[in-house]
DNA sequence: TTGTAGGCGTTATCAT
DNA sequence: ATGATAACGCCTACAA
């Protein structure tokens, strides 16, 4: 009852031809007669024939097949960038698997190790927020296969790599708020572990210097986990305090959108009382109210050239391959928020 | 320069026995000498041995791995279901490779004809909005793929399907704003040619003729694009309308969204002018201000769902296994907007 | 331009 | 419990 699979040998059976020949045929080669070429085409539609992908990359050593592995996609950085990474891909004739971490560390080893197990050409990670040993990485690197670090990377790796300037995007945002007057910010962050998160926080400083404004380790919060409640839960904690923020910048729109609900609840005017500003630039920042200020990550442009990098990577002859370091620069867009 | 990967024939000659063993032993087989599949397993680690997943894969012809394309990850009703069925998978030993389609009918023909020929074990499909012809599905079921259609389903093809109760989700919304007082509802659809939208177009006729309500043609905008602007534009038009209607339903929360930012500007009140509610349950229908009704789609556990079925069947020793249909019910959310 | 034959890394079937 | 060896389906020198 299982239907018989037809293969390329089928195909030079009933051709009186050989293998090697239909395989070329099939693969377009140059040096091929057009009618044989035809007539191997003409007999692989009559038999219904589609080629083995494991076999032929088993034997040929390529897969044109890109991994992609993300903490989530159920957030648009993510989901965008990813975007961009097939919109490149597909055009140059690659498909991209995409594979999410969940913010686990096991997860993300097991995901990479498969990747690679699998013989993908080439991998783009995004680091989970757990990750902080890099011998998954690292031994993949080791065995040849590309890897390119996005958005989350790391410092001992030394791969290609593309982020977002966070430090000065992050700088940027707090001297706007600055600007409007405020002098208590707060700062709610990721795990300062996470390299973005470290840098945003430097530039959150270095505003602070800039300006002449006391830096308060009291008001930076660090939260794990990147929910709605989180955030809300960190604003009620900051509000009571005696001597509470003016202002809140958040690490991810998330966040913001969490904060701005609490203060909903709490009856905190936002932004006379208390300016709230995100990080990313997701939809949704437009339509809640008031809407939020944000820095805008340009994250399919990010996916876009991530592919591109590991694309001309792969595709590269030389073997030591120099890695490539891009930052891309974030675009503050102000609205109610602030 | 490219480091020798090792292989089980590495391990064997080390070893002096024979790849067979090493093989089993690597798998843990059952008749295998502790020691030899010990010694394996250590000389394994010293080799820095991995397996090759496509030689394993075109031998044993399983691959443990399940193939999801969906229209978008980027919307949290396709984010969620991956999520629901990346859940059960793992727990029973299977990775899944997430693809989308854009909408493409072109890009889901290659996908899945990628997928099948990748040797996936199963392949779980929402169908693209342009798809109207099912050969490529056909096809690789005929192949001996099991595929189940999940939310984007069609009548044409005899698989294992799970769906939204579309058809009562919907009747029970417009019921509920009929019972807010209105009379005029209006209805943006997405293309008719998608069941779910006929299903939901259905359940909206039947709820006015379960109250002797007249059913006008003319309040039904079919749209195409899956976009706040599409939706803001057509409620624009809705409005120009000398007989406006006084409640909208829309058939995803997302064109809810541009709904209400175009009452907004228009200076529509809601819900007081004109009621409005979607279908999904996004996390943004909670904040957006008036915060939105909505028809709360279980997308995590139509996921699980879906992955069990798919995998029973796959795991079924029958040839002719029967195909599943599931219905799920979404539950009515009442916020501020209606 | 085409054919031959070995190889890709595993699994699986017989033997032993 | 282990070993030979033939698949798995395709690619690719090397020959012809």
């Amino acid at each position: 009852m299982s239907k018989k699979v037809t293969t390329i040998k089928d195909i030079a059976e009933r051709l009186s031809i050989s293998i090697a020949t239909v395989s070329r045929a099939l693969r377009g080669s140059s040096d091929i007669k057009r009618e044989t070429k035809l007539a191997v085409m003409e007999m692989a539609k009559e038999m219904d024939y589609h080629p083995n992908l494991l076999a032929s990359s088993l034997s040929s050593k390529k897969s044109k097949i890109l991994g992609v592995v993300v903490p989530t996609i159920n957030r648009q950085f993510w989901s965008n960038s990813i975007s961009g990474i097939e919109n490149v891909a597909y055009d140059k004739g690659y498909k991209v698997m995409i594979f999410q971490s969940a913010e686990s560390f096991q997860k993300e080893v097991e995901i990479v190790e498969t990747l690679a197990n699998s013989r993908v050409d080439g991998i783009l990670l995004a680091l989970s927020k757990e990750t902080n040993t890099y011998n998954h990485i690292q031994s993949i690197m080791d065995r040849g296969i590309p890897v390119l670090l996005f958005e989350r990377v790391c410092s001992e790796i030394n791969s290609s790599k593309v982020i977002t300037d966070d430090f000065n995007g992050s700088k940027e945002v707090v001297q706007h708020l600055i600007d409007r007057g405020k002098r208590k910010i707060a700062y709610l962050s990721g795990p300062i572990s996470l390299g973005v998160c470290e840098d945003r926080l430097n530039g959150f400083k270095e505003a602070h210097k800039d300006n002449d404004l006391h830096f308060d380790q009291n008001l930076i919060l660090e939260i794990s986990d990147f929910t709605f409640e989180a955030a809300e839960n960190a604003l009620i904690k900051l509000w009571e305090m005696e001597d509470k923020p003016d202002a809140l910048f958040c690490f991810a729109d998330i966040l913001a959108i969490g904060a701005l609900e609490a203060s909903r609840k709490l009856g905190i005017s936002v932004p006379e009382d208390l300016a709230i500003a995100g990080f990313g630039n997701d939809d949704i920042c437009r339509f809640v109210t008031p809407s939020l200020t944000t820095m805008s990550q340009p994250s399919f442009e990010m996916g876009q050239l991530a592919a591109n990098l590991i694309l001309e990577e792969i595709n590269s002859e030389d073997d030591e391959h120099q890695p490539h370091h891009r930052t891309i620069k974030p675009i503050l867009v102000i609205r109610e928020s602030t």
